[in-house]
DNA sequence: GCCAGTTATACCAATAGTGAACCAATACAA
DNA sequence: TTGTATTGGTTCACTATTGGTATAACTGGC
């Protein structure tokens, strides 16, 4: 099957007050900003973000109206965040080698079922998933375009229950504590060694050969698996 | 394939304000737009599928109208769509065979991670269930104790990812769509043999035969799967 | 010719972002 | 205590961008 031709999408573009807002929510998160600290002035994020200091007050005000960070006029703006406060988000409790168990258990049936199920037009879809997931470069762009190219795998199973099941796992792949090793694990080798897998696992998911496609799977998660322990 | 199609259908050419629609419809529902977010421009749009502002704003108004995006102007087109509130209750379109599919492809390796993780103590729980389990003799409470028994299994491969999964697994064996075949499929003859499997996996948990244990559920569940083919 | 959809252009109004100035509160050191 | 530097708070006019609207011209199928 060939490329699908298609025009790419434009990615939304960044640099708005909320753009800003949801970076510096992640740093904090991401325990970049620990509680109770104070975060740099406005003027100097103002220059580090390469914007106005009014959009960063834009910014700021919208963390203050979710009661992340509160401010002091003279003293500056302090992280009002803990860790142990927060809701029992399952992301959150939820270690990278755990994550692997459940994908390994979970993923080898699911694309069995993808091939059993899938239609031409899921096989389109998970095929231009593939493209945009080949020629994505940077470990930014490539964590997105892999979990928009297994979720397209799940969703070709037509089974609700292992949509939401696997929505659930990118999410949790989503979550800081992935975003914060991705740059350190995606080297350009380790993402060509993933593309090569996600082309077979592709072709096997074409030709219907489910014990391979699961095979592929089975073996890719396996090996992460290793590199994770090994770490 | 067939002749050449003559009648006229009312396809939309490439490149209309209807196929610019879905393709951006899709383009939310895989996530390349999440929640929230903002889509570019509509000249960003127009730009970039090489078409006017007029078709873009056509495209746009169409998934206005469906309440996938709204829009401000001077603001932008915002995204507004949830893949959680899309499906209030994932027990209301999960069909039995969609149930036994998922089961059969998480439950055989979380077995064994709980032979792995369980301590004695969550053996314990586990025989307590299965106990309880194995005297009750009606279905009513045969299908309530095998859920428990099951969850105590979930919940020893101390896996927060896997225990949430099979709660939600147990949940939608909990809907009333089972309710009502339950008291066809469980004669008195499957609950007994049901026993057997489940004492067996018990004996290979606590022997810490995980191949066994897998092997044990995976074709329980297989079977569970046929009759539920063949009926 | 008619018609619906697309194209192209121009302009409007709403909103966001810029850059600068100045004020008030705070922190810190002499 | 005092002075100074830094911080957030406020206001201002200005620019850029965004969606909203209107209009005229073009296109292909009927």
């Amino acid at each position: 099957m060939g490329p699908a031709r298609t025009t790419p999408l434009p990615l939304p573009r960044a640099g708005t007050a909320a753009a800003i807002a949801t970076r510096l929510r992640t740093a904090i998160a991401d325990g970049i900003y620990v509680d109770g600290e104070r975060l740099p002035a406005e003027r100097a994020l103002a220059d580090a973000f390469s914007c106005s200091r009014t959009t960063i007050r834009a910014a700021l005000h919208l963390l203050c109206d979710s009661n992340l960070v509160s401010r002091r006029a003279g003293s500056g703006t302090f992280v009002t965040f803990s860790h142990d406060a927060e809701n029992p988000d399952i992301a959150e409790i939820t270690s990278p080698l755990e994550l692997i168990d459940v994908r390994i258990a979970v993923e080898p049936h699911m694309v069995r079922l993808a091939t059993v199920h899938a239609t031409m037009r899921d096989l389109g879809r998970i095929g231009i998933a593939l493209d945009a997931l080949e020629s994505s470069g940077e470990p930014e762009s490539f964590t997105r375009q892999d979990r928009i190219f297994h979720q397209s795998i799940a969703d070709a199973t037509h089974n609700p229950l292992m949509c939401s099941f696997y929505r659930r796992i990118n999410h949790v792949r989503g979550h800081r504590q992935w975003n914060a090793m991705k740059d350190k694990v995606l080297t350009g080798q380790a993402m060509d060694s993933y593309n090569h897998d996600h082309r077979q696992l592709f072709e096997a998911l074409a030709v219907r050969d489910a014990d391979r496609a699961a095979d592929i799977v089975l073996s890719h998660l396996q090996t992460a698996r290793l590199h994770l322990v090994a770490t």
